[in-house]
DNA sequence: GCCGTTTTCGGCCCGACTGTTTTCAGTCG
């Protein structure tokens, strides 16, 4: 049994206590339970019947929790579990997931209409039904109709670089404005999630209706969603949801900190507040005795009125940098501008747009001292992958033109398939010829853990395997990562001095970021690629530089920052951490 | 359900917007 699928449990029960309108902190401990089974680098299920205490001794898990564990683990069902499946359909949960419907709302129109699907509550809708509940008016009925479409549309979730991309235009558009004076991304746009559900966008003017106004005559504008003082709401394209907030100069610190979370994050800051005394919102930090405001200015005063270094918006999620940055700890976290060169990209030779010059190029363009090209091997022959006769040819090509390049060294490489068995696409003498041999998963995705892990620790083995890439084989939202035992596979990674891959194409960035944590503190060595098809593509950078950062990842962690002397060290495998 | 340098019981973060319920509940972030 798998970490999420018991997270998935303890979220379906908060939902369904939700909705019956349940003591909202048992559904807090809830939904932290899942978040916690979430990011653990262990196996629950095992770790609860050999080492329980491990367990119990994470904050936020208590005896109810182990109990319920324990069952799952034993008898494969919890019995509290099933009994609330039955009082809910389970058809209503996705309900919850509608923007402006909540709980409440949702009980009240199933107790008067009985409507427990999406298709019945649209319908309902429609036929101005619901209406005939009390509490909701037929613009509530409308606003409903909307949250049923911007759903189906988008599911809720983009991928940071579609909201990037959809908000740039927008924020450009702003800046244009000129009673704008300050203007900032907070929420998880700013701390760099791998998916965005909207983007939050704070503003500091000395017209407010002016600054509004301008926010609403927006060209890309698809819907507005609500307009008040201080917030507006806004839909763009693909539904993506936009809030502009109308902020004090005074408290614009206290402001951006307070929207830029995460919530959790947030949550311990202002018990920490309380504890000494404070209290801090979106306006500032107030003494509670006599109310008076002493801070809020800056973000950085925030944190320092609670004693704690100002912490990296990317670290902002509840994960041990409140008491870092209490002891003065923190990381120094990577910076797209440490990083020196990029090892994992593609070429005409295969399936990539540009030509190994082109890419060489594109490199230079990005101040690199050092590109590493590396086809696919020929397992891969849709894509044209190379056998060993065609990489012989592309290593001499690549020879020559180092011959005549200057500013950056082009290293020779492959991205070979780690097949069935862990065996490698091609011959040992081939792999011999080669800077940079990439290992990767590109098939036989659904077998089960055990092989999985086998089979990748196998090709770890091999002597000329420098890099894991995309290690979990995970696509963000469109497809799970495939099973295998993450720490096994990171472990025999260190034995074997192979550095772990943090794919930083858009879609994959795997490692994710709690992933990455991981290793670091197992001692694996990382290396940050983007696995360019095109030169424009080398730009992904920053998507894994960002997810690196929210993996703690300093420079040290990462080999791609090293000088090409000391990173040639590692590929020769005569040094590891 | 979790937790304890005020507590093993009684708390658990804070404020704005919306719509509709004429005084406020529901929802969101």
């Amino acid at each position: 049994m798998e970490n999420r699928d018991l997270a998935a449990m303890f979220e379906e029960m908060a939902d369904i206590l939700e909705i019956k309108g349940e003591n909202p902190f048992r559904i807090r401990s809830f939904r932290r339970v899942a978040d916690i089974l979430h990011g653990l680098d262990f196996n629950v299920a095992s770790t609860v019947m050999e080492n329980p205490d491990k367990l119990r001794a994470i904050p936020g898990i208590g005896e109810g929790t182990m109990r319920k564990i324990g069952e799952v683990v034993a008898v494969g069902r919890c019995e509290e579990h099933e009994r609330l499946r039955a009082e809910i359909p389970a058809s209503m949960l996705p309900l919850l997931r509608l923007q402006g419907l909540g709980p409440k709302r949702i009980h009240l129109i199933w107790e008067s209409l009985r409507i427990s699907t999406l298709d019945e509550l649209e319908a309902a809708a429609r036929d101005q039904k619901l209406r005939t509940v009390p509490g909701i008016g037929a613009k509530t009925e409308g606003t409903i109709l909307n949250a049923i479409a911007d759903y189906r549309r988008a599911q809720g979730r983009f991928r940071l670089d579609q909201a990037l991309e959809a908000g740039a235009p927008l924020l450009a558009f702003l800046r244009d404005e000129p009673s704008i004076v300050r203007l900032e991304t907070a929420g998880s746009i700013r701390r760099r999630r791998e998916t965005i559900g909207d983007i939050d966008i704070l503003v500091t003017t000395a017209e407010p209706r002016k600054a509004i106004d301008h926010f609403l005559r927006y060209p890309g504008i698809r819907s507005v969603l609500g307009s008040g003082e201080t917030k507006t709401s806004i839909t763009i394209s693909k539904g993506l949801q936009a809030d502009l907030r109308v902020l004090e100069e005074k408290s614009f610190g206290a402001a951006l900190q307070y929207f830029t979370g995460s919530k959790e994050h947030n949550v311990v800051l202002r018990e920490r507040a309380k504890r000494r005394g404070l209290k801090v919102s979106e306006y500032g930090v107030f003494r509670v005795d006599d109310d008076q405001k002493i801070g809020g200015e800056t973000e950085e005063e925030v944190y320092q009125l609670l004693d704690l270094q100002p912490i990296p918006p990317e670290l902002r999620e509840n994960r041990g940098e409140i008491e870092r940055a209490e002891n003065g700890t923190l990381p120094k976290l990577i910076e797209e501008s440490d990083i020196r060169g990029d090892l994992h990209m593609h070429t005409t030779a295969s399936d990539g747009r540009d030509t190994v010059e082109a890419m060489t190029q594109a490199a230079l363009a990005r101040g690199y001292e050092y590109v590493a090209i590396t086809d696919h091997s020929k397992a891969l022959s849709m894509v044209g992958g190379l056998d060993e006769e065609a990489v012989l040819r592309h290593c001499r090509e690549i020879d020559l033109l180092n011959e005549r390049t200057r500013h950056v060294r082009i290293l020779k490489g492959m991205e070979v398939d780690i097949l069935g068995e862990g065996q490698l696409d091609l011959s040992n003498e081939v792999l011999a010829e080669l800077d940079v041999v990439i290992a990767s998963v590109h098939s036989h995705f659904s077998m089960p853990s055990a092989r999985m892990t086998e089979r990748i620790c196998r090709a770890l083995e091999n002597p000329y395997v420098n890099i894991l890439a995309h290690p979990t084989g995970r696509l963000i939202l469109r497809r799970e990562p495939y099973a295998f035992e993450l720490k096994e596979v990171f472990q025999a990674a260190i034995q074997n001095r192979v550095i772990l891959e943090l794919n930083s194409y858009p879609d994959r960035l795997d490692l994710k970021d709690t992933h990455c944590r991981l290793a670091k503190e197992m001692g694996a060595l990382i290396s940050i690629n983007t696995d360019s098809h095109a030169g424009s593509m080398l730009r992904f950078m920053r998507y894994g530089i960002a997810t690196a950062r929210r993996g703690w990842l300093e420079a040290e962690d990462v080999v791609n920052t090293y000088p090409l002397a000391r990173l040639r060290t590692i590929l020769k495998k005569e040094a590891y951490r």
